[in-house]
DNA sequence: GTTCTTAGTGTATTTGTGACACTATGAACA
DNA sequence: TGTTCATAGTGTCACAAATACACTAAGAAC
C-alpha cells in the first residue's frame, strides 16, 4: 500500500528525552539502535507518528514500545526540523522531555530497541541524528525549568527525605545549596507533607519522610502563588 | 507531479504570532484567508513548510510573503499536531512568535492574504483552525518571558523612554508598575544607554531617550547575569 | 562505649522590595 | 508673558528576603 500526494511532505517522528536519577546522578535514558540509519548507536527513544494520533500520544506509545516507560511526567520541548538530520529523508521531529523515578521504572528495552540504559548526562555524546543537540537543549529546559516550576519531585519516590531533594536540586543546578537555607525556603512554601514515617535500612540517623502536595500546588498556583527555588 | 510514500505523512505547516505595541495596546498581526478552509475569516500568518527548508526559514518566508515582515525576532512556541485541527486532513503546525515595533513595520497585506491588519490581542477571538489557542499559547509565554528575558526592547522603536519602556511592561504584565521602582531597577542592570536626545514633538516636558545595549546584555548573560524585571 | 555518618536546628547581617509625593520642564493657550 | 497642563524626573524609609555560618542529635557499625 501506497500513499499519494500533491506536494512532497517530510515524515514526522517524535523523540523523547528522559531524565532519571541513579546515584546521585542526573541520567538520561538511551537506546542502542536495533536497525539503520545508526544501527547500533545510542540514540533518543522515539519513532514515527501514526496519521490519527496526537502527538504527545505518540510520544507516550514510543516510550511504552521501546523501554515499557508509562504513566509519567512528559512535555513537549521542540521541534528539530533542519534539512538533512536524518539521512533517510526530510524528517521533523517533534521532542518531549520526561522525569521519572528510576527506582520505580527499571530500564528495560522492549520491542524495537536493542538494549535500554540509563546513562550519565555528561557521559551521552555521539548519540544517533541530532540527539546531542535535542539532549542539550532538553538539559538546558530542565536547568530553567526546575527552579520555578515543582517537577524537581518526578524524579524522587512518592516519600522522600529533604536531603533528597537539596541534593537533586544540586545535582541538577550544578551547585551547592545550603541546607538550613534549603529547608527553610522549601518548607515555607508549604507544599510538602511530614510523614509520619522514617527512612528505613540506612546506616545512620534515619531522616523524616515527606511527599510533595501536588493538589495543594495547583490550588495555590491558581490563586496567583509561584514556586520559586 | 505527485509524491508517493510507504506510510501517510501528515502535512506541516507552520504559523506566526506576531505581537506588536500600537496605541498603549498588544496587538496581533492577523490576516484574512483568501481562500478555503476558513475563506474571509481572520487567521495567524503561515503557510507550508518547503522540502528543503528549516523551519524557522520557513516561518520567516511564509511572514514575509503574507505581511512583508522581515528581519524581526522569532522563536519557535509550540507544535500543535492534534487530528481534526486542520478539515484538510492530518496538519502539524510548528508555531513561532515574533516581536515587532509597529512604527517600522506598517501592517500590509502581501501575495497569500487578502488583508493584513494589527488586531487588538483581547478582541482577536473565533480565528480559524486551532488559531484561538496558538495566540493563548503565545501570550502565556510572552508574559513569562518578557519577565526574565529582555525581549520587550523589540517591541519598542531603537530609541525609547523610561515611560515608554514601563507602559509596555505595563500592558504585557497587565499591572501597574511602580515608576521610581521601576527605572531604579531597569537602570541598576546597567543595560541601557542614556543617549543625548530627547523626544521630540511632544506638548509636554519632552524625555531622554534611551537605547537597549544587546551586546552588554550577551557579555553579562555569558558571565551568569541573569535580567529579571 | 566509641566512632562514624547524616539529620536537624537559629541567628545576625546584608541586600532587596515596595510604598510613597513632590519639583522640573516645556508646550499650549489665554 | 504668565498661567495651565501633561509628563519627566528624583530619594528615603520600613520591611522582607537572602545569605552566611556551626553545632548538637540520632542511630548504626564495630
Amino acid at each position: 500500500m501506497s500513499f499519494t500526494y500533491d506536494y512532497p511532505r517530510p515524515a514526522v517522528t517524535v523523540d523523547c528525552v528522559v531524565f532519571g536519577l541513579q546515584d546521585q546522578r542526573l541520567r538520561v535514558l538511551l537506546i542502542r539502535r536495533a536497525r539503520p540509519p545508526f544501527e547500533g548507536q545510542w540514540a533518543l527513544p522515539g519513532g514515527f507518528v501514526d496519521m490519527d494520533e496526537d502527538l504527545e500520544v505518540s510520544a507516550r506509545r514510543e516510550l511504552q514500545e521501546e523501554t515499557g516507560l508509562r504513566d509519567i511526567f512528559l512535555e513537549q520541548l521542540y521541534t528539530f526540523g533542519t534539512p538533512g538530520r536524518d539521512p533517510r529523508g526530510r524528517t521533523i521531529s517533534v521532542a518531549y522531555y520526561a522525569l521519572v523515578n528510576t527506582a520505580d521504572h527499571p530500564p528495560r528495552a522492549d520491542d524495537d530497541a536493542a538494549e535500554a540504559e540509563w546513562v550519565d548526562v555528561d557521559r551521552a555524546h555521539k548519540l544517533a541524528f541530532d540527539h546531542d543537540e535535542i539532549l542539550a537543549t532538553a538539559l538546558a529546559r530542565l536547568r530553567g525549568k526546575v527552579r520555578y516550576q515543582p517537577i524537581g519531585f518526578e524524579l524522587l519516590p512518592r516519600k522522600f527525605t529533604l536531603s533528597q531533594l537539596q541534593r537533586l536540586y544540586e545535582v541538577i543546578l550544578e551547585r551547592k545549596l545550603d541546607k538550613r537555607n534549603f529547608r527553610r525556603r522549601i518548607l515555607s512554601m508549604d507544599l510538602l507533607v511530614e510523614l509520619d514515617e522514617k527512612q528505613q535500612d540506612v546506616s545512620h540517623r534515619a531522616a523524616r519522610l515527606y511527599r510533595f502536595d501536588k493538589r495543594k500546588y495547583r490550588r495555590l498556583e491558581e490563586s496567583g502563588f509561584v514556586f520559586e527555588l
